[in-house]
DNA sequence: ACGGACCTCCCCCGCGCGGGGGAGACGATC
DNA sequence: GATCGTCTCCCCCGCGCGGGGGAGGTCCGT
């Protein structure tokens, strides 16, 4: 019996180009396609997929929660293969922690693609394929940005200072912060020193840019 | 006869969704498939097809670097179909300098898709589609972001000032940015403040949160 | 009971930053 | 020729920022 697959991407094009690539093969069936993680749960408890391709930015609930509160809430859960643009530092640990048992690229060739739907089917995890690492590769003789992931990998902010970065990432002063956490703003230039430590960044700016460029804030 | 379209992508999954969404209609043949701007014009040159579906963001040469090319170097070109994840200000008056006939979202659904394609196909310029209003306007009720590309769009930055924001966008500090532009720090600093201005922004900071937050400058 | 991580707050100090204002030079437009 | 926009540079001034220290508290694991 073939592997059956749902789709979970609020982009219809994605969906279409997953479900065109899926289908050629004989032995995967897409049986179903969802727009927001909100309508995964009840899709999966009627449909019962091997797999759920499911995208991580989506509106009302993203794939990381998703995937949570498929794994919580829904018992003989399907494998879930998380599908994203890019290798994201936080997705990625964030995928692993909710529970999902791959990772794939949309610029992955389809061949990588439908070789993904089968390993987690058949219960291997696919946490770092080939494509994943090939583009890290790629990304790492390019110019910036990955230092910048790595930085912000290797930094192991505290979970205060990953609240003032995140607070930072949106403008606000020292004062601002400190108002925002009831603490003094002596205790917030604690926290964003430690943080400009971490990252090797000069200033805040630079704090700033990096958690765009790692993705630990997300733009739009 | 029916209209022919070469789809220009550096996701092969993109490829395959516009493929898919297209080929079902029995007016519209898919003749040839890209993944690089670079790639684009002898392909065209031996296709000849009506029209080109061109992603914005691609390795080599981007989407409107290649539009450009494209309308300087064919004679007879073809319609250009810009497409892009997200309706981005830079992006979409870059592609209008550079001569494109029609802007598409990929998170369109499928009929708009091939509504799109029919019309620049005759002729007509499809700057903003529905789709891109409705997007729009779903971000106007989400938080902040929207604000951002507001004020990017509004701003109006001369090219100096631009030069500054992306520099500034990426950590410098203005003695930094001076010596950069070959300039005094001084004139430096009026351009910040006039960026900053343009913006609202209230510090170099918030500046380049915006830049980030409207997609004047992109991670990744 | 002890070290260690974390959060909290305090001091001093230098400096980059940003606001306010002004001004000269150039090119395009009218 | 006059006007406007842009780019260039200069002044003064206040202040937020970040570095360098130190120090108290809680909680946790050993």
């Amino acid at each position: 019996m073939p592997v059956t697959v749902l789709l979970v991407d609020d982009e219809p094009l994605v969906r279409a180009g997953l479900r065109a690539v899926l289908e050629a093969q004989a032995d995967i069936e897409v049986v179903g396609e969802a727009a927001d993680g909100a309508a995964v749960i009840p899709l999966v408890r009627r449909l019962r997929p091997d797999v759920v391709a499911m995208d991580v930015r989506m509106p009302l609930l993203d794939g990381i929660e998703a995937t949570r509160a498929l794994l919580r809430s829904v018992d003989a859960p399907p494998k879930i293969l998380v599908v994203t643009t890019f290798e994201n530092d936080e997705y990625v640990y964030g995928a692993l922690r909710a529970g999902a048992d791959g990772f794939l690229l949309k610029r992955a060739r389809p061949a990588e693609i439908v070789h993904a739907v089968r390993l987690v089917a058949e219960g291997e995890s696919l946490l770092f394929p080939a494509s994943v690492r090939r583009l890290a590769a790629q990304y790492a003789d390019g110019d910036g940005n990955r230092a910048a992931r790595d930085r912000l990998a290797r930094a192991r902010l505290t979970e205060r200072e990953g609240e003032v970065l995140r607070l930072m990432a949106r403008g606000l002063t020292n004062a601002e912060i400190a108002a925002k956490l009831v603490v003094g703003t002596e205790t917030v230039k604690s926290h964003v020193s430690a943080v400009l430590a971490k990252l090797g960044a000069r200033d805040r700016t630079q704090a700033v840019i990096a958690a765009y460029e790692s993705g630990f804030v997300a733009p739009g």
